[in-house]
RNA sequence: GGCCUGGUAGUUCAGUUGGUUAGAACGCUAGCCUGUCACGCUAGAGGUCGUGGGUUCGAGCCCCAUUCAGGUCGCCA
């Protein structure tokens, strides 16, 4: 038996009336009737009632303050049968108490009440995490997270993958996000940087043999956040597999998310999940790489429709076009749509057009569309009496993005989002190269992927052309995992980076220890890396990736409970031979 | 770095056209109360209205600057 306790919270019933226990927690609330007083005690398990009227015992307990951690002995006794509660499933017994012990008494006042600490500012809530933890709906993820941790690390094992520890303190790679450097200070000048995902140690491992590798690894980006990417730091099941193509990478990401999504999901997966959309196509349609399917919406090009209207200001631009069914709005609803995507999307506008019951046609734009225009974009869009259609015109890719964007708001206002759904989907064949905005060529997404095609068509293609093999999985508009078959092959390498402008020097430079490796007969191979942050918030419909991890930072990439950073004393900084050269702005 | 929204009691919020002493709920403190479980009742304490400046006879409210927070665009191989 523990000093502390011989139940917790949540293991006493009916049958064990009669018996003397002894249990620990923290008070939860106090009742306090007069002449007698119910206590609610709360550990990690549940929740089980205390009381008492011995006035000695009533006295002690005046000293307690909520929150405060006790511990109990007592006897289990059961409740009136009219004094039962449903609610806990404790409810039919109470506690009743011989002793109590204060093991450490709440001495501050509380920041807040516990019970209702998900309705309190965020930036307080953070600070006083500890607190915030305590709360049951709050603790309660938590524990969830760990469920889904072992759910993958059980599955993955089963598939046969190995789980490999890579190391923290590495080296900087130049691609990509903001590196988290660290300086070193048995070497004067030189850093280290934490790693933005297990990459090359990944790569080294196929090369090693491993097979099939995976590992839950924590991954650092000096990035700005969103409401679904911690800043700073976050993890993800990377995996990388041997002798392997994209299709069979694309069947493990399936077989695991599907484990994972109906052992742990709060809704079902979609019977027409896991479909590969192409980039452009998913471009075209949905006006993002990662498109929320949910939504029946989809984007319409009208460009030439506008073509040979008498309208100039959509004249040599792409025109995007969502028609909607608009029996249920007003006009009001239209000029709101429109106020929004200028204020919130910062668009230069949003045209419109409404299709009366008797098929005239009213909006801003209106007049300058002539019947025959009309009738080709009824076809093209499915519009007909009582739909709207919103107009989106740029230069193409942002044209697309827009549109996207006031797809996605739509969906929200006018309701169409089935949230009791999963729907996945690849996002297939990303463009190998895309064009800087100063007209030059470099890579669109990752240098390690392969570009289909291979050496061929890196000879002989349009360099904007060439398409990867480089994928991305979807869920509900959040892009949950993504993934390449990577270029295991140093002459492919050689001429992929040749065309973005790097030389063979700059390759071995900045990737020495792979390329090195890719000529002691490394293996065709590939992987993907799903984000396990992101993946618990779908697994719990959260919309803010902070409440599934238990210590996150700040939007501003801060830790307010550890104040992190900081600043270090000069001793510390002499260690590490560092000079601080920041701009008094104070 | 740009844009949007917000900052009023310990917490969550209200605060009208610029006008008397800035309110409510919860929490806290004290008292009463023997079956509560959102216990109830009575009383009380608690405010640099984020910060600095300006306009005004007068500012929580209007203007400027600044700071913090959340969202978003850029960014995120």
């Amino acid at each position: 038996m523990s000093e502390y306790r011989t139940h917790t919270c949540n293991e006493l019933r009916e049958k064990d009336a009669g018996k003397e226990v002894r249990l620990s927690g923290f008070v939860k609330t106090i009742r306090d009737l007069g002449g007698c007083v119910f206590i609610d005690l709360r550990d990690h398990y549940g929740i089980t009632q205390l009381t008492t009227e011995n006035p000695k015992l009533l006295e002690k307990i005046k000293e307690i303050n909520v929150e405060a951690a006790i511990t109990v002995d007592g006897t289990v006794v059961l409740r009136p049968e009219d004094n039962i509660n449903d609610k806990l499933e404790t409810g039919r017994v109470e506690l009743e108490i011989k002793d109590i012990t204060i093991q450490n008494n709440v001495l501050l006042p509380m920041p807040f009440e516990v019970e209702k600490s998900h309705e309190v500012k965020e930036d307080l809530r953070l600070q006083y995490r500890f607190l915030d933890l305590r709360n049951e709906s709050i603790h309660e993820k938590i524990v969830f997270r760990s469920k889904v941790l072992k759910t993958l690390r059980d599955k993955m094992d089963s598939m046969g993958f190995v789980e490999v520890q890579t190391p923290i303190l590495t080296s900087s790679s130049p691609e990509g996000a903001r590196d988290y450097l660290i300086p070193s200070r048995l070497h004067p000048g030189e850093f280290y940087a934490l790693p933005q995902a297990p990459q090359q140690f990944k790569q080294l491992l196929m090369i090693s043999g491993f097979d099939k590798y995976y590992q839950i690894a924590p991954c650092f980006r000096d990035e700005d956040p969103r409401a679904d990417r911690s800043p700073g730091e976050f993890y993800q099941l990377d995996f990388e597999m041997s002798f392997a193509t994209q299709k069979e990478v694309l069947e493990v990401l399936k077989e695991v998310t599907t484990h994972v999504f109906k052992t742990h999901g709060y809704a079902k997966i979609s019977e027409d999940s896991f479909v590969e959309i192409p980039y452009k196509t998913a471009m075209d349609m949905y006006g993002t790489d990662k498109p929320d399917l949910r939504n029946p919406l989809v984007l319409t090009d009208v460009t030439e429709c506008f073509a040979n209207s008498e309208f100039n200001a959509f004249k040599n631009k792409t025109v995007k076009a969502i028609a909607i069914d608009s029996s249920s709005v007003t006009r009001r609803f239209f000029d709101e749509m429109t106020e929004f995507a200028k204020s919130e999307l910062a668009m230069k506008g949003l045209a419109w057009i409404k299709i009366n019951e008797d098929k005239t046609v009213v909006g801003p734009i209106a007049k300058y569309l002539s019947e025959d225009i009309l009738k080709d974009m009824f076809e093209k869009t499915g519009a007909k009496e009582n739909y709207g259609i919103f107009f989106i015109a740029d230069e193409y890719l942002k044209a697309c993005k827009d549109a996207g964007n006031v797809r996605n708001e739509l969906g929200k206002r006018l309701n169409l989002i089935d949230e009791q759904v999963y729907k996945f989907c690849f996002i297939v064949d990303f463009p190998f190269y895309e064009e800087t905005d100063d007209g030059k060529i470099d890579f669109g997404h990752n240098p390690f992927s392969m570009p289909q095609g291979g050496l061929e068509a890196l000879n002989n293609k349009n360099p904007l052309e060439i398409l990867a093999y480089q994928y991305d999985m979807v869920c509900n508009g959040y892009e949950l995992a993504s993934g390449a078959v990577r270029n295991h092959d140093t002459q492919i390498m050689t001429k992929a980076f040749e065309i973005a402008g790097y030389s063979e020097e700059t390759v071995k430079n900045k990737f020495g220890a792979l390329y090195n490796a890719f000529k002691y007969g490394a293996p065709p191979h590939a992987g993907a890396a799903p984000g396990i942050d992101r993946m618990i918030m779908l697994l719990l419909g959260e919309t803010n990736i902070r409440e599934v991890i238990a210590f996150p930072k700040n939007s501003k990439a801060r830790d307010l409970l550890m104040q992190a950073p900081n600043f270090v004393t000069d001793e510390q900084l002499r260690d590490v031979h560092i000079k601080v050269d920041v701009k008094d702005n104070k």
